[in-house]
Formats: C-alpha cells, structure tokens, sequence
RNA sequence: GGCUCGGUGACAGAGUGGUGAUGUAGCGGACUGCAACUCCGUGCACAGCGGUUCGAUUCCGCUCCGAGCCUCCA
C-alpha cells in the first residue's frame, strides 16, 4: 500500500516514495529549550512520532531526526533572569522535554543533534553562501540577500513584493533589503559566542536546521515537519540557506501541523492559556493527551479543552475495557497490515480520526466475535494501537490506575468488594446497592460478571 | 493591505456528486436482584445566496463569519 502525504511545497497530496530505496530521512524542528513545552509543542511531537511509527512499516531505514535549539535569545534572558548559565537553563529543560515527551508515548527520535554541537558547520555554511554571493557581512553581521535567490518565497507562496506591501516592521538600517535574514550575529562578551571569521559571534535562528541536516542527514532529505507557522519565514529561510549553498534539492516533502486552541481561543501567553504538557500531566495520563491530539487530523485545528480530555480519557477507557475482556488470550497471530482499513486511512497522509474509528469497528466486532475469532481481532486492535502509540499499556492496570494520589485503595475497594459479594449472598441488597455507592461516590465502577466482580476507576 | 486555510448534527470529528462515518453525551428497549459492561433502535448535520448538474454537504461564483502567516511563536 502506498503512503501519501501532504507536501506544503506542492499545496497537495503526493504519493510518498523516498530518494533512496528503502531508506527514508525525516526532520522535525525541536524545542529551543528555555521553558517547559506546552501542549501545542507536542502535537508535531506525537503527530511525527505516529510518522515515524508509520514509515517504520514501510522501510527498513528511517532516520528521524529532531534538533534541540540550544542557543537563542531566549535562552540568554531566561539565564539572566534566573541568574544561572546558560548550560544549567539547556541542561534543565532539555531533560524536561525528553522526560514529557515520552509520557506521551513517543519513540526517541534516531538523532537529536544540539546546535551548540554544529556550530562548525553553521560556519562553513556562511561562508559558502558569502563566497557564492548569497549573502554579505554588514556591521558584524552576515545576512542573506533573498533577493540573489530567484524563487525566494515558493514555499510560503508568496513574492517579495508581497510581503514588502504587508510589511510593518522596522527594518534594520544594515540590510540592504528588507526581507535579509540574519546568518551570523556579533555576541555580547558576557553571551554565548563563537570565534567566526566575521568575529565573534552566534548563529542566526534558519542556520542551525540547513546546516544539521547537511551534517547529520545529507544534502537532500525526503521530509521536514512542523507546524504551520514555521512556513515563513524559518522553512522559506532554510530553503534558501541550503539551495544556494549547495545547489540541488533541500527537502522533497515539506510537512505543517495546524495549531490548537484552548478553549475556543489562540493558546499565547497575552491570554494566559497556555498549558505546559508538565501541568496537563498531573490531571491526565500521557497517553490520554496522545490520545486526544490525534483525535484530530494534524492539519486541522484542534480545540482543546477539558471535555476534549474527558472524551479522550472515556474513549480509551472503553478501548481498555474491550482488551480487558480478552486479557487471557494469548497472541500469535501475524497481522497483514496491507488488509488493514485502519493502515489504509493511516496511508492517506495520517488520518489518524479515521484511524481510531477503525479501531471503534473493531472493538465492536471484537465483542461480538465467537470465541475462534477473537485472538485475531485484539491482535489487529493492539497492531493498530502500536502504530497509533496508544493501547500498549496493561488493561487492567490501565482501567484501575490513574494520576490522582488521594484516591481509594486497591485494598480498600477489594475489602467493600468483599463485603459486597456477602451481602448479596445474603440477598441483604441494600447493604449491596449501599456499598456500589459508596465506591461510585469515590470514583470506582463495579462490573458484576460471571468471573465475578471487577472494577475501574472512572475519569470524573 | 498581501498570501494561505477553514465554516459538518448537543459536543468532538472524518468524508463523499446520488446508500452508513465514527466517538462522547441524550432518548427508547434487551440483558441485570439493582447497576455497569455489551447489544438493538433512535435524532430530518453539512454558514447563507446564486450557478453547473437528472441530482450537490461535496464542483464554480458571490456574501457573511473565523483562523494562521507577513522577519526569529508548534
């Protein structure tokens, strides 16, 4: 089966076919790690993850790649501001993000390149570009001339011309035009800085991804993501960074997440919605949060909010619960993922809704199947949870945990359970019916089966 | 102003020129000591107005509403 992805670059579908066969290299521009990530941060995270789950199916070599930006602005004021080093800031939030990224279940990428670690490259690739007369020096720094490229701004879809007749920015008086970008900039003595042939100095924002990605991946990778608002400038930059550098093509499938919403409005730090993974985490389960951001197809904004999370935490749920039934069934089936309706619509640039509700058609099939059928139906649902990064946690351990810690005891709810049970052999109902409301007051759901009572804890 | 992209049922969210998305919640029923789970049934959804068509939610045009980007924000 053919994989197919939208190219920002063409505005269309494409059928996915890497340069080398069997041998895919992909991009994902990663944290600059000054903060903690926030929700939005994760969604190219876990919607490139599912990729990479995906491309893993389809070829031998995949090599994901995702920077940590570990030089930057921001990164200087947060160490001011905090009073400590630049290293202790990157240090810290780098080991963050690994840490809440994995709670969402995501695989580590393959490389996970440092700009601090490149910077020789980053310098090299200056250089060429001032030598090919792509860029110039001007007051200690070194600009790009977008105006020696001649289809600057094919990615973004847009000229020159039109982004002068929004422009509304100052310009700085040391570019020759306004849309040069910075490649190299002088560094204060007490920041971060580099001994380059224009002095000492730091990378501008675009260098870092055309020159780790040369390094690290080669001259023409097959696909880079991120979200949207990358598109212009920094992919349009990068573009024009290793193009004029190196001639050639630089990236062969260019790949955007749309943004999320919090509540119905833009999550930025004016409205003060913006909601770390870290804080999300301590309500919801990393995988409920997957969950619930593929529920959306990573083009299309995602409203997020509670009830979004509390339909994700009850839909898993009942996926769990449907597992938990054949928890005993033991596996041995080989699942011909070409057959599979879920990998078709995962095929088709990602649909990850029309994947989950294949899911849904299997559960319920699941619940129906004769006893002869069921271990190839929880081994489809678990190969379709595998690609998807969710589903691949203990049933049972998944229905009776959660994130709370002043909850009720699995003791506890065995010792009511207990009680209960001899009540009703005692027909003493009430005494029965007192206790299902005393555990569902506190959050426990009892199940009565002929294997005997089991029980969940319930989202809310 | 320029460039991109959207408006689907209570909510979330796919998709299609003419039959069903799916999930959550709701309602009715079966099952149950009562529940839960599961099963069966159920809700006249495609922003508005024109056009193309035998037929449009799906194609085209216009209107209204909304979003993103326009120099370092996923």
């Amino acid at each position: 089966m053919s994989l197919t992805l939208y190219n920002t670059m063409a505005s269309k579908k494409e059928v996915f076919a890497p340069l080398v066969p069997d041998t895919v290299t992909m991009y994902v521009c990663g944290p600059t790690v000054y903060n903690l990530a926030h929700i939005g941060n994760a969604r190219p995270v876990v919607v490139f993850d599912t990729l990479f789950r995906l491309l893993q199916t389809h070829y031998t070599h995949v090599t994901y790649a995702r920077n940590i930006t570990d030089v930057d602005d921001k990164i200087i004021a947060a160490a001011k501001e905090g009073h400590r080093s630049i290293e202790s800031v990157t240090d810290e939030f780098t080991a963050k993000y690994r840490e809440d990224m994995a709670q969402l279940n995501t695989l580590p990428p393959t490389l996970e390149p440092h700009a601090t670690h490149n910077i020789e490259p980053m310098i090299e690739l200056t250089g060429k570009l001032i030598e090919k007369g792509h860029a110039y020096e001007s007051e200690g720094h070194v600009l790009f001339a977008v105006e020696s490229m001649a289809d600057y701004g094919k990615l973004s879809h847009r000229s020159l011309e039109d982004m002068l007749a929004g422009a509304r920015v100052e310009v700085a008086d040391y570019k020759r035009h306004p849309g040069d970008f910075v490649l190299w900039k002088p560094a204060a003595d007490e920041d971060p800085g580099w001994d380059s042939p224009w002095g000492r100095g730091r990378p501008g924002w675009h260098l870092e991804c055309s020159a780790m990605i040369r390094e690290h991946l080669g001259e023409t990778i097959d696909i880079h993501g991120g979200g949207r608002d990358l598109i212009f400038p920094h992919h349009e930059n990068e573009i024009a960074q290793s193009r004029c550098a190196h001639g050639g093509e630089y990236v062969r499938y260019w790949m955007h997440n749309a943004y999320l919403d919090i509540d119905g409005e833009k999550m930025s730090k004016s409205i003060g919605n913006v909601r770390s993974v870290r804080d999300l985490l301590k309500v919801y389960r990393g995988e409920v949060l997957r969950f619930a951001l593929l529920s959306a197809h990573y083009r299309s904004p995602l409203n997020f909010s509670a009830e979004l999370l509390d339909q994700a935490e009850t839909t898993l749920g009942s996926l769990y619960s449907t597992l938990s039934d054949v928890r005993d069934i033991e596996l041995d089936v080989e699942v011909p993922l070409a057959d599979e309706p879920f990998y078709r619509a995962l095929n088709d640039d990602l649909n990850t809704p029309v994947a989950i509700a294949e899911v849904h058609a299997l559960a319920k099939q699941l619940h129906k199947a004769s006893a002869g059928e069921k271990p190839v139906l929880k081994a489809r649902i678990l190969a379709a949870g595998k690609l998807l990064g969710i589903l691949e946690q203990d049933p049972q351990e998944w229905l009776q945990g959660g994130v709370s810690e002043d909850v009720i005891s699995a003791e506890a709810i065995d010792a009511l359970i207990n009680q209960r049970q001899d009540a009703k052999l005692a027909k003493d109902y009430g005494r029965a019916d007192e206790i299902r409301q005393e555990l569902l007051d506190q959050g426990v759901v009892l199940e009565d089966s002929r294997e005997g009572t089991k029980w969940r804890r319930k989202s809310d």
